[in-house]
DNA sequence: CGTCTTTAGTATCTCGGTAAAACATAATTG
DNA sequence: CAATTATGTTTTACCGAGATACTAAAGACG
């Protein structure tokens, strides 16, 4: 088996203290992965000894980064205690149910706030549909900023609040905290950071990010650090816009500055109609959420469910429709699929909720444009298949912050809610 | 400064050992990355204290992966020695240069062997040039066979051969020693270690790969180990068919099985020409070297150079033809760097040989159709602009049998040449 | 009900690798 | 020729994980 280099290697020599910080790492990530574990458990996905990670675990229970669980607790996620057996009992561990984040989301319909800690449970939220097409965005960031406020005030006490991140369906310079272009809000050169700073998150550390790679990041963790069924995938954020996210070994793929993923402007059809983003015949111009409803002969607000009578009543417009963003979605994909090799689309948002429309004229256009299609079929899976909104943009930042708490544990936990 | 998770995280836990091995490695890289560096520079630039990094050099010098250089020895790479400064003479080191790697190729228009040290030095080479479109793979395979062994006697005594890669032009299952399918080969279903098997090259390990990865690599690295100018790139080999590959902080990106990067088969119309892969409209049919110089009214064969005297003189087609493989390349080029971000496009094999010419058409394309070209503008960048083949294939193939050992030195050195 | 077995978790010692600091070495500088 | 300066080596100390033996707490079984 070939060794292959993959991503940037350190370039500082390791110490002592590195390898602590390593195996630390190692056990919270692991703890995070998977629920009810003992500390015999982690010594033995570890392959440390027991001795090695009951000392790691202590630290991090210390820190409030794991708990143990009493006798009847339950822990977190959809699997049950495991059945007592002989021998000493285990003390279950699970990710520290103390430690939280905010995850923010200001989407074209609609705005959220919502508060998940280590173990994935909500510990409190706020979502509000309205139309923000071309909507201020100071006046909307208040707003965003007043629900914050709110949302935090309805935390039980004791929970220790790590850092608020906000998702945006644009552009997105992370590093610079900068919103560089949103063309479905209308939003350009945005530094959200400032505009929030006057409410009760100021002293909440801010970051931004892409709405469809904090999106993408539900779908490959079911809770922060734990790994979801599907470690690779493209992910497609369909709303008035189409956002994109690739991702690869559970981590989505950033590129040089954070922009990669937007799959929403790859060309369909270079002679097709043009786009807000100055390119003619982009995905987003075939697929978006207004463009279906359009050619479908319905309003911008009708509901999916609407779009699925019609096209199960045989509407010729809605089969039209339908059939014309499968197709879009198959050319783009298939160059997707043929670049990123990862077979398997995940659909989000609004193209989640007619995926069972769109899977059947989907499946067969990258099934014969897709290079390596006779190795491994691509596949559609549909990611919230409800009608409401569920704001994973919002869940994803959280996860976001999250994350950066399992893999530097040592940095320490936080402080305590308002 | 948010930290982010990247790719697959170690799942067992470091011990006293790993940390040696990784410091290990981190030494060879560092040497394997620059020149002429003192033990002193190491320990500097990895921020060990000297004796560590002294004591690593040494183990690195006895396995032969790293070399002392004596008083008056040249070093590696275009760089001068530096000038003798005040205290102690520092002791230069360079990469070894008893270790090198088989790099082979087979190309639809030649074949090429090469034996390259970890200095980047070609030790010995063979490039033979000829049609091999719908070739039989056993013969072809065996002719390669011939000049490997021959190449490898030609090599100076004393080198130890650490292994042997071949590049091919199509869709390779690395694992498995596979090639699914090469399109402008006609080759499917071809187990190139059983049918090299029988020669001199039997005793050497045999891996396969990408033909455009691996020359991606020589683009990436000056030689094992030592970065290029960019870290972040699109590939295109260009040829009968297209290759193409993405690197991203100086490592290919490959995908979920390998298959990542084929830019070649992105759809540029899909109501184009149909394509041998049984999609319609893939880049291939537009910028493939024979549909460009059928287009241009020229031979399968003509040289660039003709190709550029033609539309010099400003002939009508030959512009035409030019004209419509830029465009087509910047349809496509915008999707592919709208999806990965990363907007350096780096040309290889003919279309580098063309570069000159397609330049002026193909950057207003990607200036218009690129999301992020208001903020970061895509560059396209010639490589090879020689018009003889120089098998790039084979070079970055020894380079990536060779960062094997650069990534994991304790591994060991090899065997002496044949 | 008491003993055995089994597994979880803990305490102590050893081993190995890096840091720190002192030392030896070989050139330039004046 | 002595002072200076940077390189490379030796010695000692510290720290983290492994090894091993031990304690703890349940089920199994007569």
């Amino acid at each position: 088996m070939p060794l292959e280099l993959s991503g940037p290697q350190p370039t500082s020599g390791a110490r002592q203290a590195t390898l602590r910080e390593s195996n630390l790492a190692l056990v919270a990530r692991t703890v995070a992965a998977s629920a009810y574990l003992s500390r015999a458990d982690v010594a033995g996905a570890t392959s440390m000894t027991r001795a090695t990670a009951s000392r790691l675990v202590d630290e991090l229970v210390d820190g409030g980064i794991v708990d143990e669980l009493g006798p009847g607790e339950r822990g977190p996620g959809e699997l049950d205690r495991p059945a007592p057996r002989r021998g000493r009992p285990a003390t279950p561990l699970a990710p520290g149910s103390r430690i939280a984040a905010l995850g923010l989301q200001v989407d074209a319909g609609f705005l959220a706030a919502r508060v998940i800690n280590l173990r994935g449970q909500v510990l409190a939220e706020w979502v509000e549909s309205g139309d923000l097409v071309a909507s201020p965005p100071g006046e909307v960031l208040r707003r965003l900023d007043a629900a914050g406020r709110d949302v935090l005030s309805r935390v039980p006490g004791g929970a220790a609040l790590i850092g608020a991140r906000l998702a945006l369906p644009g552009l997105v310079a992370v590093e610079d905290g900068l919103l560089l272009r949103a063309p479905t809000l209308g939003w350009s050169d945005i530094r959200p950071a400032d505009l929030l700073a006057s409410g009760t998150l100021a002293d909440l550390p801010l970051t931004i990010g892409n709405e469809a790679d904090l999106a993408a990041r539900t779908v490959a963790e079911n809770a922060p650090g734990r790994p979801g069924p599907v470690p690779d995938f493209v992910y497609l954020s369909g709303g008035i816009g189409i956002g994109g996210a690739v991702v690869r070994d559970g981590a989505v793929i950033t590129g040089s500055h954070g922009w990669a993923g937007e799959i929403g402007h790859v060309c369909v059809d270079p002679n097709g109609p043009s786009c807000l983003c100055g390119s003619t015949g982009c995905l987003e111009r075939y697929a978006g959420r207004h463009m279906i409803l359009a050619a479908a002969g319905l309003g911008p607000t009708a509901p999916s469910e609407l779009l699925a009578e019609r096209v199960a009543a045989g509407d010729r417009e809605a089969c039209q429709a339908v059939g014309v963003a499968a197709w879009a979605l198959g050319i783009a994909l298939a160059s997707v699929v043929n670049m990123f090799d990862v077979p398997t689309v995940v659909l989000g948002g609004y193209l989640g909720q007619i995926a069972g429309l769109l899977r059947a004229d989907l499946e067969p256009v990258l099934r014969s444009r897709v290079l390596s299609a006779r190795w491994v079929t691509p596949t559609i899976v549909a990611a919230e298949p409800g009608s409401a909104p569920s704001a994973p943009g919002a869940t994803g930042a959280a996860f976001a912050e999250l994350a950066a708490v399992i893999a530097d544990p040592a940095r320490g936990t936080g402080r305590p809610a308002g």
